[in-house]
Formats: C-alpha cells, structure tokens, sequence
DNA sequence: CGGCTCGATGATCAAGATTCTCATTTCTAT
DNA sequence: ATAGAAATGAGAATCTTGATCATCGAGCCG
C-alpha cells in the first residue's frame, strides 16, 4: 500500500497525506490541479489549508510518488507516478489529458541533445489538440 | 521593417513598440524574459512601464510577431518569430537555450496524435540537461 | 496506556509573475 | 493642426505558490 512508500520517503503517515494520495488514486482524468484536490477535500467534510496540499504535493513530488506538469495553463498538474515515463497530448476544447510513449521520439532527443553537445537530463512533451467530437465533452472540469 | 507588420496588425507604430521589436532582434540569447526587455529599456534610458512590455509582448504573441515559450522556471521567455518552427535544449547549468527541428520528431507526433484521435495544432518540446562544460559558462544571465 | 518530541498542519501572510485600471499621452487620419 | 481612438505608465490587483508560526498529532518509549 501507500503508507509504506510514505515511511520510505520519511514522511509521516497522517490524514491529509492520505486522503490526497487516495484522491490522486481515484481520479477519474488522473491529471489534477492542486486546487482541484483542496476542493475534492473540502466537498468530502475534510478540514484542509490549501497550503497543506501544495506542501504535501511538492514532498511527494521529491518523493517520486507524484509527477508535476506545466501545461499550457498557469496552474501546475500532478499524476501520481505510476513508474513508466510518458508524455502527454492535451485538448484544446476539453481539456482531457492522454499519455503515450514513443520510443522513436525519446530515440531521437537523445541523439539530437548528443549533436548540440547536451547530455540529456529530462524533457517535456506535449502536444496540444482537438480531440474527436464524440468523445469530447464540452469541458468538463 | 517591421512597422509594416505592426499595422498589418492592427498595432499602432509608437517608441515602445520599435524599442522592443528591435532588443528582440539585437539580442544575443534570442530568449528574452519580460523583465529583461524592461531592464534593458529602463538601462538605455527609456522610461516604459513594466505592463507596457507584458501588454505588448502578449499583443505581438496575438500577431504572431513573437512566440511565448514556458521554461521549467516560472517566467514565460518571449521570442522573435522568424518563420521556421523548431524546439527547444536548455542547459540546466547555464540556462543557455539551442534551438532544433527534427522531421522524424514531427512526423512521429503527428501520427501518434492521429492514433489517439486528436487533429494535432500546436506541440511544446523542450529537452533539458548540461551542455559540454568548456561552453557552459556559470549561468551569465 | 500516557506522555514526549518533533514533524505536520492550518491560517495567514508573502513573494513573484502577470494582468487590470484609469488618468494621461501619443498616433493617425482628416 | 485637431479630434478621436488607441497606447502608455504607475500602481493596484490577481493568481499561484511558498514561507511563517503557533498549535496539533504521529510515533516511540516506558
């Protein structure tokens, strides 16, 4: 379970650690704002500091429990890290996030940062589109 | 010139428009934060106000004079737009910024957006990692 | 089980980036 | 030149996120 990943990551178990891990568990779009977890909380009676969930959203990001992505928005979206590395496409009208990987693509970062002289750390991307109609609902978030 | 293409869109030609179409041009990085253009106004004596430079960075954006890139750091860098689309390497160490296009990258993004049912329209691709230390120089922004 | 210690929490404040407001100035067409 | 509209500058406002600090609770020890 979770409780242990947090013990590892020395961090103490507690009910707001929970209850976000359990959000990020069962989220539908897995793809969450930090606001839209303080407000998952405070709909379900929870008594929580917004502060609390960014505090605790950046430990699990330095954890590895969790991924932060910068969208085209201004907010910042977590997943929780569920091990394989991805990338995402994004659309435009609803919003929806998918993810796939292509290893071609993350073949050919790795030569073109090899060319520019770069040893290659991390990347980003995400490609940014208009799902088809009947499966996009009109915004839902 | 380029007061052509500020009428063109709809902008008209005053000295703090001229002044930041022309550090965009001159400067050496070609990636330029709003504060840095503001600096640099403020440095060679001219006196603009730092929401003249956000309101008209984001009006050139809006004609697609200037492109707008999202870093990892949490200010937006502006560009001048020269026509040819590519992506983007920075080193962590230097901030430096290279820029890249690779047709295989494209080609693989459009088919896997074809796969996932989205009609693609815009991506953001940025690899990050060290550049080769004899040119990295300790962060000179 | 009761208490101790230290990390965790929540409320508020603060910082940084960007946008908005509005009175004043500057273009541009006439 | 002049009127009308758009642009500017200064500062306030906003939004997201991180910091502060007094209080609270988890984990451990007896």
């Amino acid at each position: 379970m979770e409780t242990s990943d947090l013990k590892k990551a020395g961090l103490k178990v507690t009910l707001p650690r929970m209850k976000i891990l359990e959000i990020l568990e069962n989220s539908e779009t897995r793809h969450l704002t930090a606001e839209a977890i303080y407000r998952e909380l405070l709909d379900s009676g929870e008594e929580i500091g917004l502060a609390t969930v960014y505090r605790v959203l950046t430990q699990f990001e330095a954890a590895g429990l969790v991924c932060r992505l910068h969208l085209e928005g201004n907010q910042a979206v977590f997943e929780l890290e569920r091990g394989g590395h991805h990338d995402h496409i994004v659309c435009n009208q609803c919003g929806r996030v998918e993810e796939f990987f292509d290893e071609t693509i993350e073949t050919r970062q790795r030569e073109i940062a090899r060319q520019h002289g770069f040893s290659i750390k991390d990347h980003a991307l995400v490609l940014y589109g208009d799902c088809d109609d009947s499966a996009c609902p009109h915004r839902p978030v």
